[in-house]
Parts: structure tokens; C-alpha cells; sequence
DNA sequence: CGGGGGTTTGAGTGAGCTCAACTATCGTGG
DNA sequence: CCACGATAGTTGAGCTCACTCAAACCCCCG
């Protein structure tokens, strides 16, 4: 347990953006018992079946969530960034019911539940921005489930290239007009429900029509607006801050690059 | 607001069966203020992009959550039976972000959501029930999303049979061998990411090969072992009571028709 | 007994899949 | 610093699952 408080910052400021959080929860939180390490790909964060001792605050780089059928086909279910408070599902349940990895090489934070249920325990607001980021979270989901369910295969591409592109802005990891990347073809067609090969070709396309390009492990989008209005792509269900008023916030994402 | 806790009851029960709660807890929520109505189908409880006063215990009857895409193509994100506390996660969000509609005709309790969340407030072990439920309708459009993202249309099929069957048989309103069926085939269609057409052409299928028979609302499963293999099927995500140990209750499943 | 929602059928089409090979890129160790 | 192996991306050809459009049918309910 390293006692470097700091270091769970970044968790007590997004969940502070959804509900207000006084001082003496704040340093309750920061004040959590944690443990931090570095995860390189392939690791596993929790696997499906297993009983989560711990949730996990990201801290650097990307991780992905996933579960499987019985014949191995390959669902990601959400792609979190740098901030995002992971695993904190499947502490409340009897068993992980989906798979979490690293992207990238990580570094994350580790959290015993019990700890950060106490807290919860004794600050209502605590418990109350904990349930909101649980809602959150599921909000995400159903967003991901109608893009799989219900959108072609440029349509989902797209709508995914937006949500990462905003939630890098968001978790202040975006420089200028291009992003990182952290995810293969393959990967993606797992994220969308389609094939690495038709992933492949949607993109092509996208690139020929000059919406975007990308270089390793980074996407440079060249037309916010077409790649907003293909993807269908409207950012309430991220429940990002200052987003109450609507309109105005779908806007700002085209504002990096002014069509 | 009617002083008839008992109608409540339901939503206890269910907490309670994740998790542990003592005598004043259940005091708490029982006299929780609320209003019961009935509604019919095509009411709204709930309306994307609008803010949600209130959280709603469905008494009897079937509802369901859904969201559209830009075009119209609209996206069932769960089915709601008897018991279940839905709308909760919009309460905590600023604006909701899906529709709930009836299914069928419905009786419904309203509790406003400062009223819950102040129990929760009061009782810790409340705001953890809370959230376990919030995370297990999490881990339910996990599944969902990988039914429609990563099988095929007869197991997206059999899968939602298997689920509907077992959640009415965990809300105590099986009788026999067949079950309530809400949905049309159109529904079935938005639930699956498919076409009613195509529905109904596989539903043909499953019927020819004795796996299941249709009267007026209602299905009769002649082959629980095949539909539940079918649709690869394995009822962990929706975290019902006694499942610790995991493959009992997947055989249960099949227990009213022994194959 | 008429209307309307739900189901069924047919015929043609196409988006996305499969399989299989090839190429580019990247990290690693010699 | 380069060679190598592994991982990721690209291409081609053929196929199929599920879609579209449109019409007919069938209940159930008022």
C-alpha cells in the first residue's frame, strides 16, 4: 500500500464532476488504501467466473472489457481510458461476469472493495456518485448495444471513433486534432460485432473519402462533422460534465477541426 | 401517495436476495412514499432526454427500455418482469437516456428518488443493495450485447427464450411448462438487432423441430435441453439468487421438462 | 362483422462473412 | 544496427445470412 494519496486524484475528480463531493469526502477518498503496478498486455485485470477482490482505478493508458460465447466468439463490451474506475461491477456481484485486460501497457491503482464500500458506508454522496457512475456506466452499454444492434458497419465504426475521440478530451489526454488508437482491426471488429476484414474495408473507405487517416496507433480525423453525423453520434450518453444543455456540447466536438 | 407499504414488498424481496438486509432496512423501504397506477400499453414512464422525477417498482405486467438511433431503428435494451426496479439508473443521471414503455398492461409503484436515495442515505447496506442492482442490470446488457453482437439469429432467439423463462420463473409467475410471451415479433426483432421477417421465419424453424410451440402470448418449450443449448445459454448474468455454484441452476433450466 | 395489429409468405438483393494468402510494421535479441 | 519472428493490416474471390419490399392472411377485440 503505497501511502502516495495522490495518486487516486484522478478518480475523485470524475466522480466529483457527476456529484458533488465536500471536502472531507474527497479526502476520504484520496486516502484510500491502494496498491499501484504496472500491467502490460495480455495481463488480466479480472476474469469472468472469478469472485473481483479488488477494483481498479486506471491510471495510465487503455483497458477493455469483454466476455465470450461458448464458441469463442469475442465480445468487447467498453474501452476505458486513463481516470476511468474500473471493476467496481463486479465487486458488487457474486462473480466477475466479464473479462478485463489491458490495451496497452498500463498502470493502474488497486482498490479492496471493502475499502471503498466503507467510505461509501459513511459518506451517502460517496455512495450516491458510486451508484451514478454504476448508471453511467450502463448507459454506455445500452449506447453500445444499439450501435451493434442497430447501425451498418460505417455507422458503428464511426460511432466509436467518436466516443473515444471525446472521452480522451475529456480525461485531458488529447493534444491537437489526432488521438491514440489503442486498438487493433481485430479489436475493433470485436467492439462493433464485425469482422477484422469488413473493419478493415469500412475504414478504407473512410480514409478514401478523406474523413480521416491514421498512423500507428493514432487516428488523425480530418472531418469531425461527417464523422459525427456517419457514426449517428450524439454524446449525452457519456454523461460527461457541463453537458446538461444539450445541443451544445455535440457541437463542440467538431470544434478541434471547423469542417 | 397510498400508505399501503405492503405493496412494496416485491422490491425487498429482491434487494434482498443479494444482498443481507436487517429488519429496519426493510422497514425503510417498505414504507417508502409512493403511488400505484396502472398503465396500458404505449404509455411512456419514461422519455429519453427528459429528466426522471421517480423511480418505478413494476407490480404486474411486462415493460421494457429501448432507444433509437438518428433514422428511427430503435433498440431494446431489456425486459422488465414483475419486481423489477426499473428507472432508477435515469434518477441518477441528469437526463434519462432510454425510453420505458409497457409491454402489456401494467400496475406500477412510483417513489419519488429522493425518497430512495434518502433510505439509502440511512442505511448503508440500503445504498449497497442499490448498487449491486445497478450492476447487475449492467452485467444483463452486457449480455445482451454480446448476444447481438456475436451470435447468430436462432441463438440470439433461443438465448432471450432461455432468459424470459427463467427471470418469470425467479419472479414467481411460472405455472407450468409454458410461460407469458409480451412481445410481438416485431419487438423480438428490436430486442435481437434483427428483422421481424427473419424472426419469424426462425421461430418457424424452432417450432418445426419441436423446440418450442406459440399459442396467444405465450410459449410452450417442448425441448428446454436444445433451446437452452441453442442459445448458448448460461443464466450467471443475471445474478439470481442461489447460483453460487454455477452449473446447478444451468441445469435447473431444464428441470420443468426433463429433455 | 369490420378494422387493425400481428403474423406469414415470396422473390430478389446485398451487407458483411469466410477462407486464404500476402504485405507491412514493430519490437527484440544477436 | 540489422535480421528475424510475430503481430497487425490488406487483398481477392465466392458465399450466405439476414434484409427489403410487398402482399396476403389471421386473429382478436370492440
Amino acid at each position: 500500500m503505497t501511502p502516495t494519496g495522490s495518486a487516486l486524484k484522478p478518480m475523485v475528480t470524475k466522480l466529483a464532476q457527476r456529484t458533488a463531493l465536500g471536502p472531507a469526502e474527497r479526502d476520504a477518498l484520496m486516502s484510500l488504501p491502494h496498491r499501484t503496478a504496472q500491467l502490460r498486455r495480455g495481463a488480466f485485470i479480472a476474469r469472468e467466473g472469478e469472485k473481483s477482490l479488488r477494483c481498479c482505478l486506471l491510471l495510465s493508458g487503455f483497458a477493455y472489457r469483454h466476455k465470450m460465447t461458448g464458441d469463442g466468439a469475442r465480445q468487447i463490451l467498453a474501452v476505458h481510458v486513463q481516470g476511468d474506475l474500473i471493476d467496481l461491477q463486479n465487486g458488487l456481484l457474486a462473480q466477475a461476469d466479464h473479462n478485463l485486460q489491458p490495451l496497452t501497457g498500463i498502470e493502474v491503482a488497486f482498490i479492496p472493495h471493502e475499502a471503498i464500500l466503507a467510505v461509501a458506508e459513511a459518506f451517502p454522496q460517496v455512495a450516491r456518485a458510486l451508484m451514478a457512475d454504476l448508471a453511467a456506466t450502463g448507459s454506455m452499454l445500452g449506447e453500445w448495444l444499439l450501435n451493434v444492434g442497430r447501425r451498418n458497419a460505417r455507422e458503428r465504426i464511426c460511432h466509436l471513433l467518436c466516443e473515444l475521440a471525446l472521452r480522451q478530451e475529456a480525461a485531458g489526454i488529447r493534444v491537437g486534432g489526432d488521438y491514440a488508437w489503442p486498438i487493433t482491426q481485430e479489436q475493433l471488429g470485436d467492439a462493433t460485432g464485425l469482422t477484422s476484414v469488413h473493419i478493415n474495408r469500412t475504414l478504407q473507405g473512410l480514409r478514401r473519402e478523406g474523413i480521416l487517416s491514421t498512423s500507428s496507433r493514432r487516428v488523425t480525423v480530418t472531418n469531425w462533422g461527417r464523422l459525427r453525423e456517419q457514426g449517428d453520434f450524439t454524446p449525452d450518453y457519456l454523461h460527461l460534465p457541463g453537458q446538461e444543455e444539450d445541443e451544445d456540447e455535440a457541437r463542440s466536438l467538431g470544434s478541434p477541426q471547423p469542417a
